[in-house]
RNA sequence: GGCUCUGUAGCUCAGUUGGUAGAGCGAACGACUGAAAAUCGUUAGGUCACCGGAUCGACGCCGGUCGGAGCCA
């Protein structure tokens, strides 16, 4: 057909991963890519609405399942596990489809992105240096360095100020505050899911119930006996933290649902915003036969 | 029936001795370059239950009406 990448993106519960299998099938010769940074982890299935091979529909899937939950992964490493992927793929003749809603794995994956190195010793000295200093006194300190940089970053935002100056320390170089207009690194067709906010809402909230129905709690209470201590990644799973909160007796089962439904909602728009800066997504609404107008989309 | 407490933003609540109101959460919008299901910013919401009174002036004081909660009969 074409040699273009395809990526299927959208928020959470919008139907990614059926319309993902539907393309594959229908074009045939494809398999599936994961652009999800919680699927990545083992023995996270249900609280990342994951599909189980039985549900995968014969279709191969990549990406699921290849770290333990004690490790975290960046988008550098998420892009050189997808690289790989697609690579092996194609050196077999088949057609890549992109799945997933993670938006910085998606952006290091799909588009030039040049990541300054890292360094966990320089991160780690100003992590301590920043509970002496304070937000302001980093910032101010990121200033005398990087002005340009502290300008466009807020200094309540401490994440990002830390790591503005580990990047200035570690190149001298300064650190891009801003997204670029975003180039693919190879010829892609981004196909975004469009569902209506009400919808979207409803198909949420049954979700995460289901989540509860079929043992989320149960799955956490395993995945943490065997690993204590998740990384700082696994850590904050939606729904993760929630269950793990019912089972130490810190919130009922109808709190932790709607807590975990609320945050959903959160995330699904943030997503969201920032999809709809990406204007070379070509959007399809759920409800009006996606795949067929994916296709259309394709066969462009 | 009596006594006490209570009615302020969608929700939970702050509001000093009277000068027409704030927070957290939620919502909408946005930023985002090695944690991204992360981290952070902006904005919009209130005839302060209702009616009357005293006052230059009431969310706040007085009286009443209607809702809640608790205690005692």
């Amino acid at each position: 057909m074409n040699s273009n990448l395809i990526a299927v993106i959208g928020p959470t519960a919008s139907g990614k991963s059926d319309l993902a299998i539907q393309i594959a099938q229908e074009i045939g010769n494809s398999e599936i890519v994961s652009a999800d940074a919680m699927q990545l982890y083992r023995g996270m299935d249900i609280g990342t609405a994951k599909l189980l091979p039985p549900e995968q529909q014969g279709i191969k899937h990549h990406l699921l399942d290849v770290v333990e939950p004690t490790e975290d992964v960046s988008a550098v490493q998420y892009r050189e596990l997808f690289d790989s992927a697609v690579s092996e793929i194609r050196n077999e003749g088949g057609q890549p489809i992109v799945a997933g809603g993670s938006t910085l794995y998606l952006a290091a994956a799909l588009d030039e992105m040049h990541f300054a190195p890292t360094d966990p010793e320089v991160r780690q000295k100003l992590e301590m240096q920043a509970e002496e200093l304070g937000n302001l006194g980093m910032h101010t300190l990121l200033k005398g360095k990087d002005p340009a940089a502290a300008a466009k970053i807020s200094a309540s935002n401490l994440r990002r100020v830390i790591r503005a100056l580990e990047v200035v320390e570690i190149s001298g170089k300064s650190f891009a505050a801003s997204l670029p207009e975003p180039t693919y690194r190879q010829p892609t067709k981004q196909i975004g899911i469009h569902v209506e906010r009400d919808l979207l809402r409803e198909r949420i909230e049954l979700r995460v119930r289901r989540m509860w129905e079929s043992g989320l709690v149960a799955e956490v209470e395993s995945l943490l006996s065997r690993h204590p201590q998740l990384s700082k990644t696994a850590r904050v799973a939606i729904g993760y933290q929630q269950a793990a909160a019912q089972l130490a007796g810190e919130l009922s089962e109808d709190q932790a649902i709607a807590e975990t439904i609320q945050l959903t909602q959160r995330y699904a728009k943030k997503q969201m915003t920032w999809f709809r800066r990406d204007k070379r997504i070509h959007w399809v609404e759920s409800s009006k036969d996606p795949l067929a107008a994916t296709l259309d989309v394709i066969r462009l």
